[in-house]
DNA sequence: GCAAATTAATGATTTATTCAAG
DNA sequence: CTTGAATAAATCATTAATTTGC
């Protein structure tokens, strides 16, 4: 069939390498001058002209800081949990799971709480998630030294989330479908 | 006896199918909320702690992930490959872009350049970046073209990636060993 | 068949990056 | 420019698979 000439640039893995070593290593605004030389690098490795180049990096930047901001924005949902051996606890997890976003202006800063465990586990103040809640089911899920959930306030689920990708999303999941959470309190 | 202290978490057939039902279904960072609540659920099929659950999916994520990219890598689809992955190319674009750090007083310029790229652009005016940079540029940014060896006689090597091959691993193309390179003349 | 020897997986740690707040 | 937060990448280390000599 007469295939549409692609409009559109359409990276090679090579080029795609390349610009994200490139991006890794510091690049994030290249000027007109450094543009044409890794044009003129990439070329080598397939079709690609100078603004294929300059809007990767435009792009790129601009979803790394996007992602950067969806990923602060992940907020734990309210600790439920007494369906202990249920067999259908994983549906309800999936519901539990579903990528929360809040609203536009809610402050970053109050918004983490995901995963300091690194920090915490290397630093032992990690009893919280070393422990093994095997016991019993906890229905105060964190205590958490403290301070640390004090902004573990009530959210509440508003709807959907038909996400069922079978791929890897994550990283360049730009638009992974989410359900919307809004602070009740 | 002294059982043998098995050192590691070794998950069991439930809790693997588990945890990966998860992860298809688009767990990919749990906080540490969401880890509490999976471990807890877990536990019911054996020995686990959180700190289990953290590396399990920071493991996957990362070797789906470097799964994907082996893949990616495997297809290059162009005949441009006379000049293939020369190993000197990263270094000597970074070498050029170094520059690219400027002091607080005189940022403005270089930022700037991506906005006027940009103008340029949408106002027709982007021929040079639009044009293929053929010929003229290459010559003076690389000279590789007799033999990318040349070239690096000027180089000094800095290492600002230690190229610590462990031989045996895993990794291809994923991250090309990348060093800063500096014109020593 | 069966262990010792080898190799592949994968759990656990360490190190480098990134953005953005201070 | 410096630092905090939070990974993702790299790598170390141990367990499971498998291969191999008998």
């Amino acid at each position: 069939m007469p295939q549409a000439p692609s409009t559109r640039w359409c990276p090679t893995s090579e080029q795609l390498m390349m610009l994200e070593e490139l991006y890794r290593t510091g690049v994030r605004t290249p000027n007109a001058s450094q543009i044409q030389q890794i044009t003129a690098h990439l070329s080598h490795h397939g079709k690609i002209e100078g603004k294929n180049v300059f809007y990767w990096f435009q792009n790129h930047k601009a979803r790394d800081r996007q992602k950067l901001r969806r990923k602060l924005s992940r907020q734990p949902l309210q600790a439920f949990s007494q369906y202990s051996s249920s067999p259908h606890f994983l549906p309800q997890l999936h519901q539990t799971f579903q990528p929360q976003r809040l609203r536009q202006g809610e402050k970053v800063h109050e918004q983490r709480q995901g995963l300091d465990l690194l920090r915490k586990l290397e630093e032992g103040q990690c009893a919280w998630i070393t422990s093994s809640p095997s016991g019993r089911e906890r229905e105060t899920v964190m205590e958490m030294d403290g301070g640390g959930s004090a902004f573990c306030r009530q959210l509440k689920t508003l709807d959907l989330f038909p996400t069922r990708s079978t791929g890897v999303r994550d990283e360049c999941g730009t638009s992974m479908s989410a359900s919307c959470s809004v602070l009740t309190s």
